[in-house]
RNA sequence: GCCGCUGUGGUGAAAUUGGUAUACACGCCAGACUUAAAAUCUUGUGGUAGCAAUACCGUGUGGGUUCGAUUCCCGCCAGCGGCACCA
């Protein structure tokens, strides 16, 4: 296959090349920064989804190049993980090789597929110059209180034998290995992202993401506002909070609930065996079977009784699984004819229900359709009376709670929600309530008891408590280990090593203990982005030897850089990556160490789709339906998959794997292929000056539309019809060349004339260049080779992928005739052709459309009430009746 | 339940601010080349009726706005993704 030859040529070429593809700090051009999520570099290779979106954005960074921006398209390795380090177990041997030998292997493979990566700028996370950073921002948050060290229950993978956080639980199964997961307590480190709830809605502001992904995020942080009413405990000094989005329902209060997590319920339980046993019950159960849908509700009561504060009622307190330890304060007030939780509560422990809202939206769909809207009042009216004495009699709660209150002293008869500022100031001024807001966000649980990733950089000493490493001594090295298994009691490999964990504690010098704990493995990809833009200190760095931190250090290059100016990614990382490596960014911005300027650290994101197996399942190695991009560019070659992979469908859509489709995109390129090349054999060289004026002129019009239409397609991602586009383009020249009339004249005789001259065929082989890098290139050569008289390659030889982008010629985006649609009443009943220069002139437009003999038919005897011109497009004659 | 999205030929899918629905490609039908097959090339290809010109119908569904709706508005139906005892 000679596909392969040439392939190997380029990349020789290229390599020995490389900056035609850097990003250079000193450039004058304008910057983009074009980011696609860096792989886990895993033993299996790089599949069909990694080429997919490192395709998409390879042909973006290749089009912003050639338009003449100055392109960062960086790459790396998020090379910290379980498996490898099960596969180390596995294969007993070193993580670190093991990451070696895959990267190495992602690397050559990247290559192959032609991703113009400036691979000057490789990073791995794994490296201990990367993670020192890692380890120093963790510091950071350590010293400004934003991480601590807490014992709580943990999702527990006994498989995995790891912590996971509550992102990393999929149905109450581990994300990785598909077990179920049990809870357990141990003492982790948590980050207080939590803190930066607010800052992390407010950001998305700042952003250009697609609603969809600032949704997923505002929802994941889940923040709602309400507010905190202290109720004090009947015959004790302990005050019992809780937080509601409904203070205006505080008459209709009849009972609490505390979580069996909560402070008051584990020491009522010390010495009442009921309730232990209900605490012991409720630490059993996972999350999933505590949160199931529609389950029974559970729960005993406390013996306790709580005043409520607007009214000095003694209500009692129970305990009940069904009340969350970690939201709001574990607390709730119950108020059951509102409340479909608190209804069913007490329903089945038979408490007290008082109604507060009187029924007053009801939801349209319970009213039947077809029914006139005086009688739809009426029935809305009576709905409203079934739902109020089914509300007073108990028998059911009404949900909407929209509506005017009663049974509420002072506040009857205000309509809520309306009226909640009123109820709000009302509680402020007695004392009783204070106007707050939680979030469903939860703290993010940092540690993991394993091996392969970045050590904790802190130290227990028992007189100090928890001192972070001082910055001279990072990076805390990730020692080597006889074995990689997590010990039994669940605790990091690392703590079998004792010259490890033993060390002096640096407040007071005296005996201390390393933490054995590891970094999730979002700690390492919070900050590649900012890596990338201070690679080459990274690598130029001894390990000790920069003052202050890397970041500070490098306000230029941050400044140059950042932010992202287009993030391509998975949607699957939309709440998790996405979110924690904005914190990381907005924390490092509030400490000071990023550039003022530059407030987040993505601008756009894009969403790169899923390719499904032939059989429209996911790919995995059970369903034997994966697609090894390497394999299918050995049968048909690199350029054919690129270019089928954007051609599939929409960049952001799910589309399954047709081998016969693409043996469309392959028939293209050979088209294209074998079309350049007749082009370049007609071509006169010896006087090929001229050529570049003689040519026919209506393909100046059929170019230039497509170059504008293509243009904006990859702009926009539309790589699909960008493809169609030129599809089409080449459709239309092939018709041109068969059309004897247009057929050219060999030379010898004087009016050599041509469908495409020299600089048409270059425009068109810049315009598929992005797609397919190695055809351009060799088709490139093959002009310059012609046009320099030359046999070979050399020096002066100037890359495909260096040149301008096609410039459009705006005089030629119109030809000199339009054709109109021309309707009566809308529909369409001829067509007419009009010269360019008319089309502004819609007296005369209208004119020829009526005189259209085709028309006759459809407007004799008939009056015109209306006629209706849009220029370049469409008449269109209303007629009478 | 809440949030977001989608619904167009046999298939993947196109369609600027409302302006010729089905571009491009696959598949299929027929033809050319060939002993034959593959490859390649040419033509056709939404449905119904008709020899045909042509007509009518047609973008999940029912309405509405408009000269004109795949596009905008309202109500349904179906599917996908995310969140979910979150007080």
């Amino acid at each position: 296959m000679d596909f392969r030859l040439i392939e190997d040529k380029w990349q020789r070429y290229w390599d020995e090349h490389l900056d035609i593809f850097c990003a250079d700090i000193n450039s004058t051009k304008e910057k983009k920064y074009i980011l696609v999520e860096f792989p886990y570099p895993s033993g299996s290779g790089l599949h069909v989804g990694h080429a997919f979106s490192f395709t998409g954005s390879d042909v973006y960074a290749r089009f912003k190049r050639m338009q003449g921006y100055n392109v960062l398209f960086p790459m790396g390795w998020d090379a910290f993980g379980l498996p490898t380090e099960n596969y180390a177990i596995k294969s007993k041997r070193k993580p670190q090789d093991v990451t070696k030998e895959n990267t190495e292997m992602f690397k050559s493979q990247m290559k192959r597929l032609a991703y113009s990566f400036d691979w000057n700028r490789e990073i791995n996370t794994t490296d201990p110059n990367y993670y020192r950073w890692t380890q120093w921002i963790f510091i950071q948050l350590f010293n400004k209180g934003l991480a601590y060290k807490k014992e709580m229950p943990i999702n527990w993978c006994p498989s995995c034998k790891i912590g996971l956080a509550n992102e990393e639980v999929i149905d109450n199964k581990c994300e990785r290995c598909g077990n179920e997961v049990e809870r357990r307590n141990i003492s982790q480190w948590v980050v207080k992202i939590t803190e930066y709830a607010d800052k992390l809605v407010e950001g998305l502001d700042k952003t250009d993401f697609i609603e969809k992904v600032k949704q997923a995020q505002i929802n994941w942080i889940g923040k709602s506002e309400g507010a905190r009413v202290g109720f004090k405990i009947k015959d004790s000094k302990e005050k019992l909070e809780v937080f509601t989005t409904r203070p205006d329902t505080l008459y209709g209060v009849t009972f609490m609930v505390i979580a069996p997590e909560h402070k008051l319920a584990l020491s009522l339980g010390e010495n009442n065996e009921e309730i232990k046993n209900y605490l012991k019950e409720a630490r059993k159960k996972s999350e999933m079977e505590r949160t199931e849908l529609n389950k029974e509700k559970t729960g005993v009561f406390s013996g306790v009784y709580a005043i409520n504060p607007i009214n000095n009622k003694e209500i009692p307190i129970w305990i009940s699984d069904f009340v969350l330890s970690g939201y709001g304060t574990g607390a709730i007030m119950s108020v059951p004819a509102h409340d479909e939780r608190d209804f069913a509560f007490a329903k089945k422990f038979n408490l007290e229900i008082i109604p507060v809202i009187k029924p007053e939206f009801i939801s349209m769909d319970v009213i039947e359709k077809n029914v006139f809207s005086t009688e739809k009042d009426k029935k809305r009216e009576e709905l409203k009376q079934i739902k109020l004495n089914k509300l007073l009699k108990g028998e059911e709660p009404y949900v909407e709670a929209i509506g005017e209150l009663f049974n509420s002293e002072d506040w009857n008869g205000l309509r809520v929600p309306e009226k909640f500022d009123v109820i709000l100031e009302w509680l402020k001024n007695k004392g009783i309530g204070e106007k707050t807001s939680t979030y469903h966000l939860r703290d993010w649980i940092f540690s993991r008891q394993h091996y392969w990733g970045e050590p904790i950089p802190m130290i227990y000493c028992k007189k100090d408590g928890w001192q972070p490493v001082p910055e001279k001594e990072l990076p805390v090295l990730l020692p080597e280990v006889e074995a990689y298994e997590p010990t039994e009691d669940g605790k990091s490999p690392l703590s079998k090593i004792k010259e490890f964990v033993n060390c002096k504690c640096p407040l007071c010098g005296g005996d201390a203990q390393r933490e054995t704990d590891t970094m999730p493995n979002w700690a390492g990809s919070d900050w590649y982005y900012l890596a990338y833009c201070v690679a080459d200190k990274l690598k130029s760095n001894k390990l000790n030897d920069i003052d202050g931190d890397i970041f500070s250090n490098s306000q230029r290059e941050l400044k140059k850089w950042c932010p992202v100016d287009v993030y391509v990614g998975g949607d699957e990382h939309n709440t998790l990556h996405l979110l924690y490596s904005r914190f990381i960014y907005q924390f490092l911005y509030d400490i000071g160490v990023i550039p003022k300027e530059v407030p987040e650290p993505y601008y756009k994101r894009m969403s790169h789709g899923v390719i499904l197996g032939s059989d429209n399942q996911r790919m995995s190695k059970s369903k034997g339906n994966v697609i090894v991009p390497e394999t299918v560019a050995d049968v048909y070659g690199v350029d054919v998959i690129r270019m089928y992979l954007m051609f599939m469908g929409p960049f952001d859509g799910t589309m399954a794997w047709n081998e016969k489709t693409l043996m469309g995109v392959k028939r293209f390129l050979e088209r294209f292929k074998n079309l350049i090349d007749d082009v370049i054999d007609e071509i006169n060289w010896s006087t090929f000056a001229q050529n570049t004026e003689n040519e026919y002129p209506q393909i100046k019009v059929v170019v230039n539309k497509k170059i504008d239409k293509i243009t904006k397609e990859i702009e926009h991602f539309s790589y699909n019809t960008a493809i169609a586009s030129m599809m089409e383009l080449l459709n239309e020249i092939r018709e041109m060349r068969s059309n004897p009339e247009y057929s050219f004249v060999r030379e010898g005789v004087d009016n050599k004339v041509f469908v495409l001259n020299l600089k048409r065929v270059k425009d068109i082989v810049r315009l598929i260049a992005p797609f397919a890098p190695y055809t351009a290139e060799e088709l490139w050569y093959a002009i310059w080779m012609k046009e320099n008289n030359k046999s070979e390659i050399d020096a002066s030889y100037e890359s495909i992928h260096v040149q301008e982008w096609p410039d459009i010629e705006k005089e030629y985006l119109v030809g000199d005739k339009i054709m109109l649609a021309v309707a009566v009443n809308g529909k369409v009943r001829e067509q007419l052709e009009i010269s360019s220069e008319k089309v502004r002139d819609e007296k005369d437009v209208l004119m020829r459309a009526k005189s259209l003999k085709k028309l006759s038919i459809w407007l004799m005897g008939k009056k015109i009430v209306k006629e209706i011109y849009v220029p370049g497009k469409m008449v269109n004659f209303v007629l009478e009746g």
